[in-house]
DNA sequence: CACCTTGTATACCGATTGGTATAATAGCTT
DNA sequence: AAGCTATTATACCAATCGGTATACAAGGTG
């Protein structure tokens, strides 16, 4: 392994795990097997390797987001699919997807919260759109689109860490379609049904 | 104002902005108005400190969840109640809120983490009773309370970080009765209706 | 061969970290 | 007045923090 991706990926278990400021540079290049210069040979600055952890992965993120929603197709459709990309992302990507989502709860002048912020934005007008671009819907909805986007992404996330709370290392974590279905049908039509 | 209240208070501001790990003991003292013993001598340590801001803030917030659980009534007026008792104390303690959320979504091995835990994990066990004790519904629930615990207490926590996004300082956050009525049913009637 | 770029290690920097030993206040009780 | 307890400040500690100056390999190119 590159030594460059061997920095990227001891990083972000450790940054997952305790939480940015608390581990050290020292510990990072001590288990990643390197040292300090090569460290900053790469990423300049202990900020620009999280920049750099950030950017990658989001990356991925917003292009399965884009996809999932690029497909036309009635409400539930997307929602489905964008639930199945977004599970299938943190599933995957697990230790990134905590790390994210810690960084957006973390503290407003946090360089954490100030990198992610913009990206949750993103995925969050992405959603907002679905429901937006929904035009048979339009009176029902009167301005509720965005409280519908916030109260789906708050779904989505508040399962998918019910989900890894009990998480074994090295296990990928994998919500079923079924689950993902369930989860979907019960925002669409309460829980009456 | 008292030394310990006045550690307490800027101790929690500071944590709230920028993250326990990275607020050293000394700033916290300085803006407090006082010296390092002091501190050590209220609290014994920095992680004495925090636990006792996650102790006394977090007593308020299950009180008020009691209440709001302990009257008896239908589903959709109990779950309005609580999310009335959430947001309002959200709204009236939202540095505290914010921080508390922070922890729960940093890494497992924080201290933080492991404070803040059980305190969530009490406050969802409260909100499946509900849809547990609700004995007319069972037919239709089939198994499903702690998804509709899941769903609701995400729906909770996103409608209240949106909400408290753009925050001035010292201006206290209102969730709006009307808002907080169009929240729950939707979580309960879906979003045809 | 000489030269240049890429990558890596040794050894160090000043500043800050959480925490403490010691002692001086202050107010209350006897 | 004497003594006790509760608080507070001065001054210090070893350890760690993020970051760097310097040099040494290795590989491609003239």
């Amino acid at each position: 392994m590159d030594n460059r991706e061997a920095i990227l990926q001891t990083a972000l278990k450790l940054f997952c795990a305790r939480g940015y400021d608390a581990v050290g540079v020292q510990e990072i290049v001590d288990q990643a097997g390197i040292t300090k210069p090569t460290l900053y040979y790469y990423f300049g600055s202990k900020s620009g390797l999280l920049a750099e952890i950030l950017r990658s992965n989001s990356e991925i993120l917003e292009e399965r987001l884009r996809e999932a929603v690029r497909i036309p197709g009635q409400v539930p459709e997307v929602l489905y699919r964008v639930a199945r990309a977004y599970f299938d992302f943190a599933g995957a990507h697990w230790q990134f997807y905590l790390f994210m989502l810690s960084q957006f709860y973390a503290g407003r002048e946090t360089e954490g919260f100030r990198a992610v912020y913009p990206l949750i934005q993103k995925y969050y007008e992405l959603v907002v759109r679905i429901f937006e671009d929904s035009a048979e819907m339009l009176g029902n909805m009167r301005g509720r689109q965005e409280q519908f986007a916030i109260s789906f992404m708050g779904i989505l996330d508040s399962h998918m860490m019910m989900l890894g709370r009990d998480r074994k290392e090295d296990s990928m974590l994998v919500m079923t379609d079924e689950k993902t279905y369930e989860i979907v049908h019960q925002f669409l039509h309460g829980i009456y049904s």
